[in-house]
DNA sequence: GATGAATGAGGTTTCATTCAT
DNA sequence: CATGAATGAAACCTCATTCAT
């Protein structure tokens, strides 16, 4: 079964490599400026080819956004796990996050686009799977918080509250740096993210 | 000019009713998913009649968008300015912007969707104008927050920072309430998104 | 019977205004890319008063065409009755006609574009009043040159052709005139012409 | 390189198959009465189709004429070519295109129209073209009667006044030949023609 | 398996004409 | 009578998808 296996492979590959030039050409111009024939132009296949690898032009990109999407999330999910302590999960997630989307500005210029719009006649699919994944992963961050509340490092907040405070400290981090052509890598606000979502704006006297 | 004063007055009228209608559509469905012919059957007018006030598709788009922006934008910071304390400024700022998101559910799904696509040949006029103004409205928070900063409220903390924080916890809440169809109103979590805020998630010891 | 009469000359002088205006526009734009509001605003009417003077778009353009046509070649017509010989019949017609031109450059830009497609359905009542006219203006210089071959003066060649032929050298010294941007008025060649005509262009010998 | 060889060729057959049935269409129709799906029907292809092979609507047009008037004039050229002496230059010159209006009637029915109106603003660029080459056509007139002055065949007259004298009878006897639903080819005219140009309409007493 | 020419449904926009004011 | 907002038919063009080669 060698030869049905070099096959797969290279079916795989194939797969991948107009994943990869779809995704910049989605990144520029969005999904509905995007023809078909410019993702098979940019990925050096014809037209036809494509659809040997994807049912059509919605199935490519929902390919294209859940595979990203779910090593995004589990890129970070790992890099938590790695840490024992509350806190360094938490910086651990924020840091994994900063760096995937450095390394995928393009994917996330798409995804912060959140171009989930109603598709074909209630075709929702990829819009649920989008909001699913993202509450899945909130609830991971609130088991995270969870734990440091009950460790006594984390005040007793609602933790699904402080889960989402934490998420979109994260996401506005990331927006401002995309939109802001400062030279500064993201990574290097991962600290000041962790000083206020820890230690609030505020000033706590003793 | 009784006359053409109440000219002007329908011609308003009516655009506004156009605009209310469209703002359904794109919010079922999109802005590439909606038809001129929908927002025509929904406002109860011809098509060719739209294109009397709106020169085009993109530009009614446009027009919805960018009107409904400002208005929350200032809305937004009218309430921020009734009131005298940091704090309360903060508070009146989270407790508008949510007020305004309840009674705009549906222009906030289009504006949480950030449909603005590269439309045609580098217009991006919109996309621009939405970052200039989101931009602005962080500046506006920045001012705020240093105001409680020099008035030793709020930690030395850069305040720029801080207000991509403040902003970005506000915006999670919204999505989160958005797309969960719990019953509970936005604003009755205002308090809570302040005391993360302020106060931190992490426990400081005395 | 004052009123209404006044009344027939204000409505006359507005249909002329009109049609004036019209002319121009048709000129520059040409039939199919002029808009009846464009009409309006140039002659300073209100589009539905348009409709109070002409049936329709087709309408104005025809009456606009017809009239002017059927000026200019009567304008021909009487210059040419004023003369007794039969060359200077030919040459009063010439000439007339070569002044109508200078004097209706923007009729003649219309005219010589021929722009008498087919209309609505079937409606190609101005093509056949066109070459209608058309042939009658050549059965007229057809009795002139009779007239010159009886008595004498013209060589006895079949006077429909010569017709023809007297014809064509005008409308293409008109046309040459109207596409060159020389600053010779189009009447100093009418002698040139003339001669080319009565003498040919070959040499004969004696 | 066969295959593609043959593509080429088939693409070009195509290509000359829609030019031809579109002629028929404009030529009944005009080009603004004209639809391109008309086009598309008479041809046998889809809509789309028509859009492989011109840019748009107005590029078939341009296309159509552009090549069909560069074919006539310089299948008028090389008749006029073979030809030694003027007179008999000039006896082809005038063959060669009353041969080629007999062969062509659909087309010059529209050349003749001259419906070249403005198009997408300031796409002038087939009007231009048209009088260029209507221009170089009369140049080339020039020079053959140029040479026949030198030669002493043709009388001392500016030639290029006697190149638009023979331009416009020409013309004129086509026009009359197309307007009359006569049965005599239009070659044999031609005679008739070149005797009025040669020697005038006028008595030439010895 | 790969190709890319052909398809045709569907969308945006224009504009002549009408008719209530 | 004059007006000009409203109408809606109809046209051009795009592009996802198919299928014969």
């Amino acid at each position: 079964m060698e030869r049905a296996e070099r096959k797969e492979k290279e079916f795989h590959r194939r797969r991948t490599d107009i994943l990869g030039q779809a995704e910049k050409v989605f990144a520029a111009k969005g999904f509905y400026g995007t023809t078909v024939a410019e993702i098979a132009g940019a990925s050096g296949y014809a037209v036809g080819t494509i659809y040997h690898f994807f049912e059509g032009k919605e199935d490519l990109f929902t390919a294209m956004i859940t595979e990203k999407m779910e090593a995004m999330y589990s890129e970070i999910r790992r890099a938590a796990e790695r840490e024992k302590s509350t806190t360094g999960k938490i910086r651990a997630l924020v840091s994994a996050q900063f760096r995937f989307v450095e390394k995928n500005r393009e994917f996330c210029a798409i995804f912060i686009r959140r171009e989930r719009t109603v598709f074909s006649e209630g075709n929702d699919a990829l819009k649920k799977k989008i909001i699913v994944d993202y509450m899945d992963h909130i609830s991971y961050l609130e088991s995270v918080l969870s734990e440091g509340v009950s460790g006594g490092f984390l005040r007793q907040i609602p933790p699904r509250s402080t889960a989402f405070a934490l998420a979109g400290m994260i996401n506005s981090f990331i927006v401002s740096w995309m939109y802001t052509p400062g030279d500064e890598p993201l990574s290097s606000k991962a600290d000041s993210l962790l000083d206020i979502f820890l230690k609030g704006a505020g000033i706590h006297e003793l």
